[in-house]
DNA sequence: CCGGTTTATTAGCTAGGCTAACGATTGTGA
DNA sequence: TCACAATCGTTAGCCTAGCTAATAAACCGG
Protein backbone atom coordinates (compact mmCIF):
# COMPACT_ATOMS: atom_id res chain seq x y z
CA UNK A 1 0.00 0.00 0.00
CA UNK A 2 2.65 2.65 1.11
CA UNK A 3 4.81 3.70 -1.50
CA UNK A 4 8.30 3.89 -1.36
CA UNK A 5 9.09 7.97 -0.87
CA UNK A 6 12.58 8.71 -1.72
CA UNK A 7 13.94 11.40 0.53
CA UNK A 8 15.24 13.94 -2.17
CA UNK A 9 11.61 14.38 -3.75
CA UNK A 10 9.42 14.45 -0.64
CA UNK A 11 12.22 17.12 0.14
CA UNK A 12 11.46 19.36 -2.97
CA UNK A 13 7.81 18.45 -2.17
CA UNK A 14 7.88 19.88 1.59
CA UNK A 15 10.27 22.56 1.04
CA UNK A 16 7.24 23.89 -2.17
CA UNK A 17 4.22 23.18 0.23
CA UNK A 18 5.91 24.89 3.27
CA UNK A 19 7.54 28.18 1.25
CA UNK A 20 3.90 28.60 -0.08
CA UNK A 21 2.23 27.88 3.60
CA UNK A 22 4.58 29.90 5.15
CA UNK A 23 4.03 32.77 2.68
CA UNK A 24 0.48 32.64 3.06
CA UNK A 25 0.30 32.31 7.00
CA UNK A 26 2.58 35.18 7.60
CA UNK A 27 0.33 37.17 5.44
CA UNK A 28 -2.56 36.95 7.41
CA UNK A 29 -1.69 38.30 10.71
CA UNK A 30 -3.87 36.65 13.24
CA UNK A 31 -3.48 38.33 16.65
CA UNK A 32 -2.63 42.23 17.51
CA UNK A 33 -1.02 42.62 14.26
CA UNK A 34 1.98 40.05 15.46
CA UNK A 35 4.02 38.19 12.99
CA UNK A 36 4.38 34.64 12.63
CA UNK A 37 7.90 34.85 14.01
CA UNK A 38 6.83 36.98 17.30
CA UNK A 39 4.18 34.87 18.03
CA UNK A 40 6.67 31.80 18.03
CA UNK A 41 9.01 33.81 20.48
CA UNK A 42 6.40 34.92 22.87
CA UNK A 43 5.26 31.14 22.93
CA UNK A 44 8.44 29.79 23.90
CA UNK A 45 9.32 32.33 26.20
CA UNK A 46 5.46 31.85 28.08
CA UNK A 47 6.57 28.15 27.47
CA UNK A 48 9.74 27.88 29.17
CA UNK A 49 8.46 31.18 31.81
CA UNK A 50 11.79 33.10 32.05
CA UNK A 51 14.34 32.72 29.76
CA UNK A 52 17.94 35.18 28.77
CA UNK A 53 18.30 36.31 25.67
CA UNK A 54 20.42 34.07 24.27
CA UNK A 55 18.54 30.62 25.45
CA UNK A 56 15.62 32.14 23.79
CA UNK A 57 17.07 32.54 20.53
CA UNK A 58 18.88 29.39 21.00
CA UNK A 59 15.27 27.63 21.57
CA UNK A 60 14.09 29.53 18.45
CA UNK A 61 17.37 28.75 16.27
CA UNK A 62 18.19 32.10 15.75
CA UNK A 63 21.78 34.52 16.31
CA UNK A 64 21.81 36.08 19.39
CA UNK A 65 21.82 39.43 17.20
CA UNK A 66 18.37 38.39 15.83
CA UNK A 67 16.58 37.58 18.77
CA UNK A 68 17.91 41.30 20.13
CA UNK A 69 15.90 42.88 17.46
CA UNK A 70 12.98 40.22 18.05
CA UNK A 71 12.98 40.83 21.83
CA UNK A 72 13.05 44.62 21.32
CA UNK A 73 9.80 44.35 18.74
CA UNK A 74 8.02 42.69 21.66
CA UNK A 75 9.27 45.14 24.27
CA UNK A 76 8.09 48.35 22.48
CA UNK A 77 4.44 46.49 22.20
CA UNK A 78 4.49 45.51 25.93
CA UNK A 79 4.20 41.70 25.43
CA UNK A 80 7.82 41.08 26.80
CA UNK A 81 9.44 42.51 30.27
CA UNK A 82 13.35 42.82 30.48
CA UNK A 83 14.86 42.51 33.97
CA UNK A 84 18.85 41.86 35.21
CA UNK A 85 19.95 38.89 35.87
CA UNK A 86 19.87 38.38 40.02
CA UNK A 87 23.62 37.10 40.30
CA UNK A 88 25.21 37.52 36.70
CA UNK A 89 25.30 41.34 35.46
CA UNK A 90 25.77 40.32 32.05
CA UNK A 91 22.74 38.54 31.55
CA UNK A 92 19.05 38.88 31.14
CA UNK A 93 15.65 37.81 32.21
CA UNK A 94 13.48 37.69 29.55
CA UNK A 95 9.39 37.22 30.79
CA UNK A 96 5.86 37.61 29.13
CA UNK A 97 4.04 40.52 30.09
CA UNK A 98 -0.02 40.38 31.57
CA UNK A 99 -0.29 41.96 27.65
CA UNK A 100 1.53 39.13 26.37
CA UNK A 101 0.12 36.13 28.34
CA UNK A 102 -3.14 37.80 26.80
CA UNK A 103 -1.98 37.73 23.71
CA UNK A 104 -1.26 34.25 23.47
CA UNK A 105 -5.00 33.13 25.34
CA UNK A 106 -6.34 35.26 22.65
CA UNK A 107 -4.40 33.79 19.76
CA UNK A 108 -5.53 29.93 21.80
CA UNK A 109 -9.14 31.31 21.58
CA UNK A 110 -8.83 32.02 17.73
CA UNK A 111 -10.99 29.94 15.60
CA UNK A 112 -11.24 32.13 12.96
CA UNK A 113 -7.48 32.58 11.64
CA UNK A 114 -6.31 31.97 8.85
CA UNK A 115 -4.78 28.97 8.68
CA UNK A 116 -7.59 27.59 11.46
CA UNK A 117 -10.51 28.24 8.71
CA UNK A 118 -8.65 26.20 6.39
CA UNK A 119 -7.63 23.58 8.10
CA UNK A 120 -11.73 23.30 9.20
CA UNK A 121 -12.79 23.11 5.80
CA UNK A 122 -10.42 19.48 5.44
CA UNK A 123 -11.88 16.26 6.09
CA UNK A 124 -11.10 14.59 9.65
CA UNK A 125 -9.04 12.39 8.15
CA UNK A 126 -6.49 14.86 6.64
CA UNK A 127 -6.69 16.29 9.80
CA UNK A 128 -5.14 13.56 11.43
CA UNK A 129 -2.27 13.46 9.26
CA UNK A 130 -1.57 16.74 9.18
CA UNK A 131 -1.69 16.33 13.34
CA UNK A 132 1.16 13.53 13.10
CA UNK A 133 2.81 15.49 10.74
CA UNK A 134 3.58 18.25 12.22
CA UNK A 135 5.03 16.36 15.38
CA UNK A 136 7.15 14.78 13.11
CA UNK A 137 8.19 18.01 11.39
CA UNK A 138 8.34 19.48 14.73
CA UNK A 139 11.48 16.85 15.60
CA UNK A 140 12.94 17.33 12.41
CA UNK A 141 13.57 20.62 12.80
CA UNK A 142 14.56 20.36 16.52
CA UNK A 143 17.14 17.86 14.91
CA UNK B 1 -8.62 5.36 16.72
CA UNK B 2 -7.54 8.89 15.06
CA UNK B 3 -8.68 11.26 17.65
CA UNK B 4 -10.54 14.23 16.46
CA UNK B 5 -8.47 17.13 15.81
CA UNK B 6 -9.80 20.90 17.00
CA UNK B 7 -8.80 23.03 13.78
CA UNK B 8 -7.39 25.85 15.83
CA UNK B 9 -4.86 23.91 17.89
CA UNK B 10 -3.83 22.14 15.27
CA UNK B 11 -3.31 25.85 13.16
CA UNK B 12 -0.97 26.58 15.97
CA UNK B 13 0.87 23.51 16.45
CA UNK B 14 1.55 23.52 12.16
CA UNK B 15 2.01 27.16 12.34
CA UNK B 16 4.62 26.89 14.83
CA UNK B 17 6.54 23.50 12.98
CA UNK B 18 6.52 25.15 9.62
CA UNK B 19 8.17 28.58 11.27
CA UNK B 20 10.81 26.62 12.71
CA UNK B 21 11.85 23.99 9.67
CA UNK B 22 11.15 27.35 7.64
CA UNK B 23 13.86 28.48 9.20
CA UNK B 24 15.74 25.24 9.42
CA UNK B 25 15.50 24.95 5.69
CA UNK B 26 16.40 28.76 4.87
CA UNK B 27 19.32 28.65 6.23
CA UNK B 28 21.07 25.92 4.54
CA UNK B 29 21.32 27.10 0.87
CA UNK B 30 21.13 23.58 -1.33
CA UNK B 31 22.57 24.40 -4.47
CA UNK B 32 24.34 27.45 -5.78
CA UNK B 33 23.60 29.27 -2.84
CA UNK B 34 19.79 30.44 -3.52
CA UNK B 35 17.36 30.90 -1.26
CA UNK B 36 14.15 29.22 -0.79
CA UNK B 37 12.22 31.52 -2.17
CA UNK B 38 14.37 32.33 -5.43
CA UNK B 39 14.48 28.36 -6.17
CA UNK B 40 10.83 28.06 -5.68
CA UNK B 41 10.34 31.23 -8.21
CA UNK B 42 12.97 29.32 -10.96
CA UNK B 43 10.64 26.19 -10.15
CA UNK B 44 7.05 27.84 -10.87
CA UNK B 45 8.55 29.46 -13.51
CA UNK B 46 10.09 26.49 -15.68
CA UNK B 47 7.07 24.77 -14.96
CA UNK B 48 5.15 26.79 -17.23
CA UNK B 49 7.68 27.77 -19.41
CA UNK B 50 7.64 31.09 -19.99
CA UNK B 51 5.32 33.66 -17.63
CA UNK B 52 5.01 37.47 -17.44
CA UNK B 53 6.28 38.96 -14.21
CA UNK B 54 2.41 39.00 -12.90
CA UNK B 55 1.82 35.76 -13.92
CA UNK B 56 4.83 34.52 -11.85
CA UNK B 57 3.98 36.58 -8.69
CA UNK B 58 0.43 35.30 -9.09
CA UNK B 59 1.80 31.44 -9.16
CA UNK B 60 3.81 32.72 -5.80
CA UNK B 61 1.23 34.42 -4.50
CA UNK B 62 3.81 37.55 -4.07
CA UNK B 63 3.08 40.89 -4.86
CA UNK B 64 4.55 42.65 -8.51
CA UNK B 65 7.05 44.76 -6.40
CA UNK B 66 8.26 41.86 -4.35
CA UNK B 67 8.45 39.81 -8.22
CA UNK B 68 10.51 42.85 -9.72
CA UNK B 69 13.22 42.19 -6.90
CA UNK B 70 12.89 38.37 -6.97
CA UNK B 71 13.75 38.65 -10.53
CA UNK B 72 16.11 40.78 -10.88
CA UNK B 73 18.02 38.91 -8.63
CA UNK B 74 18.08 35.22 -10.55
CA UNK B 75 18.67 37.39 -13.58
CA UNK B 76 21.87 38.69 -11.84
CA UNK B 77 22.55 35.40 -11.84
CA UNK B 78 22.01 34.65 -15.16
CA UNK B 79 19.37 32.00 -14.41
CA UNK B 80 16.59 33.78 -15.62
CA UNK B 81 16.18 36.09 -19.23
CA UNK B 82 14.18 38.63 -20.00
CA UNK B 83 12.63 39.59 -23.64
CA UNK B 84 9.81 41.74 -24.76
CA UNK B 85 6.13 40.43 -25.34
CA UNK B 86 5.97 40.11 -29.11
CA UNK B 87 2.62 42.18 -29.50
CA UNK B 88 2.07 44.22 -25.70
CA UNK B 89 4.91 46.68 -25.45
CA UNK B 90 4.20 46.60 -21.70
CA UNK B 91 4.70 43.21 -21.19
CA UNK B 92 7.51 41.26 -20.76
CA UNK B 93 7.80 37.31 -21.54
CA UNK B 94 10.13 35.84 -18.50
CA UNK B 95 12.13 31.83 -19.00
CA UNK B 96 14.42 30.63 -17.05
CA UNK B 97 17.99 29.85 -19.14
CA UNK B 98 20.12 27.00 -19.61
CA UNK B 99 21.76 27.94 -16.56
CA UNK B 100 19.13 27.77 -14.72
CA UNK B 101 17.32 24.76 -15.83
CA UNK B 102 21.00 23.29 -15.09
CA UNK B 103 20.48 24.54 -11.40
CA UNK B 104 16.83 22.89 -11.30
CA UNK B 105 18.36 19.59 -12.65
CA UNK B 106 20.98 19.76 -10.18
CA UNK B 107 18.61 20.48 -7.24
CA UNK B 108 16.58 17.60 -8.27
CA UNK B 109 19.58 15.38 -8.33
CA UNK B 110 21.10 16.53 -4.89
CA UNK B 111 20.44 14.02 -2.25
CA UNK B 112 22.21 15.35 0.78
CA UNK B 113 19.99 19.12 1.07
CA UNK B 114 19.94 19.05 4.85
CA UNK B 115 16.57 18.51 4.92
CA UNK B 116 16.93 15.53 2.56
CA UNK B 117 19.30 14.09 4.70
CA UNK B 118 16.42 14.55 7.91
CA UNK B 119 13.96 13.00 6.00
CA UNK B 120 16.24 9.44 5.06
CA UNK B 121 17.10 9.41 8.73
CA UNK B 122 12.94 9.13 9.29
CA UNK B 123 11.15 5.34 9.34
CA UNK B 124 9.66 4.86 6.05
CA UNK B 125 6.20 5.12 7.42
CA UNK B 126 6.66 8.73 8.69
CA UNK B 127 7.91 9.64 5.07
CA UNK B 128 4.24 8.30 3.67
CA UNK B 129 3.12 10.76 6.43
CA UNK B 130 4.72 13.90 5.28
CA UNK B 131 3.88 12.76 1.77
CA UNK B 132 0.78 12.92 2.05
CA UNK B 133 0.92 16.10 4.27
CA UNK B 134 2.70 17.69 1.77
CA UNK B 135 0.05 17.09 -0.76
CA UNK B 136 -2.54 18.65 1.78
CA UNK B 137 -0.47 21.57 2.55
CA UNK B 138 -0.19 22.15 -1.21
CA UNK B 139 -3.88 22.28 -1.46
CA UNK B 140 -4.72 24.09 1.63
CA UNK B 141 -1.99 27.29 0.25
CA UNK B 142 -3.81 26.92 -3.15
CA UNK B 143 -6.77 27.27 -1.46
C1' DC C 1 44.47 40.83 39.65
C1' DC C 2 44.79 39.81 35.04
C1' DG C 3 43.68 37.34 30.77
C1' DG C 4 40.31 34.70 28.60
C1' DT C 5 35.36 33.66 28.08
C1' DT C 6 30.59 34.65 28.01
C1' DT C 7 26.52 37.88 27.31
C1' DA C 8 24.18 41.18 25.10
C1' DT C 9 24.22 44.72 22.08
C1' DT C 10 25.41 47.70 18.03
C1' DA C 11 26.54 48.35 13.25
C1' DG C 12 25.95 47.12 8.74
C1' DC C 13 24.55 43.93 5.18
C1' DT C 14 21.00 41.04 2.53
C1' DA C 15 16.54 38.93 1.22
C1' DG C 16 11.99 39.36 0.98
C1' DG C 17 7.63 41.25 1.94
C1' DC C 18 4.30 45.36 1.56
C1' DT C 19 1.83 49.97 -0.36
C1' DA C 20 1.79 54.12 -3.10
C1' DA C 21 2.92 56.39 -7.09
C1' DC C 22 4.35 56.68 -11.93
C1' DG C 23 5.41 56.21 -16.94
C1' DA C 24 4.46 53.69 -20.88
C1' DT C 25 1.31 51.21 -23.48
C1' DT C 26 -2.98 49.33 -24.78
C1' DG C 27 -7.85 49.19 -25.32
C1' DT C 28 -12.26 51.62 -25.70
C1' DG C 29 -16.28 54.47 -26.23
C1' DA C 30 -18.16 58.60 -27.89
C1' DT D 1 -10.09 59.56 -34.26
C1' DC D 2 -8.93 60.61 -29.95
C1' DA D 3 -9.32 61.44 -25.11
C1' DC D 4 -9.63 58.52 -21.20
C1' DA D 5 -9.50 54.47 -18.51
C1' DA D 6 -7.17 50.28 -17.52
C1' DT D 7 -3.09 47.42 -17.33
C1' DC D 8 1.82 46.33 -16.79
C1' DG D 9 6.11 46.75 -14.93
C1' DT D 10 8.94 49.39 -12.23
C1' DT D 11 10.60 52.76 -8.67
C1' DA D 12 10.58 54.60 -4.16
C1' DG D 13 10.22 53.98 0.49
C1' DC D 14 9.06 51.31 4.40
C1' DC D 15 9.25 47.14 7.49
C1' DT D 16 10.60 42.42 9.39
C1' DA D 17 13.86 39.06 9.83
C1' DG D 18 17.92 36.89 9.13
C1' DC D 19 23.24 36.97 9.11
C1' DT D 20 28.44 38.27 10.56
C1' DA D 21 31.80 41.19 12.81
C1' DA D 22 32.98 44.04 16.37
C1' DT D 23 32.46 45.89 21.08
C1' DA D 24 31.54 46.83 26.02
C1' DA D 25 30.57 44.90 30.22
C1' DA D 26 30.80 41.28 33.44
C1' DC D 27 32.43 36.98 35.11
C1' DC D 28 35.81 33.37 36.29
C1' DG D 29 40.23 30.68 36.80
C1' DG D 30 44.65 30.61 37.99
Amino acid sequence: MAKRVPPAQLATLLRDAITRLNRRVRQARPVGDLTVTQLSALTSLDLAGALTPRELADAERVQPPTMTGMVARLEERGLVQRSPHPTDGRQVILATTEAGREVLAQLRRTRDSWLALRLAELPEEERGTLLRAAEILQKVARA
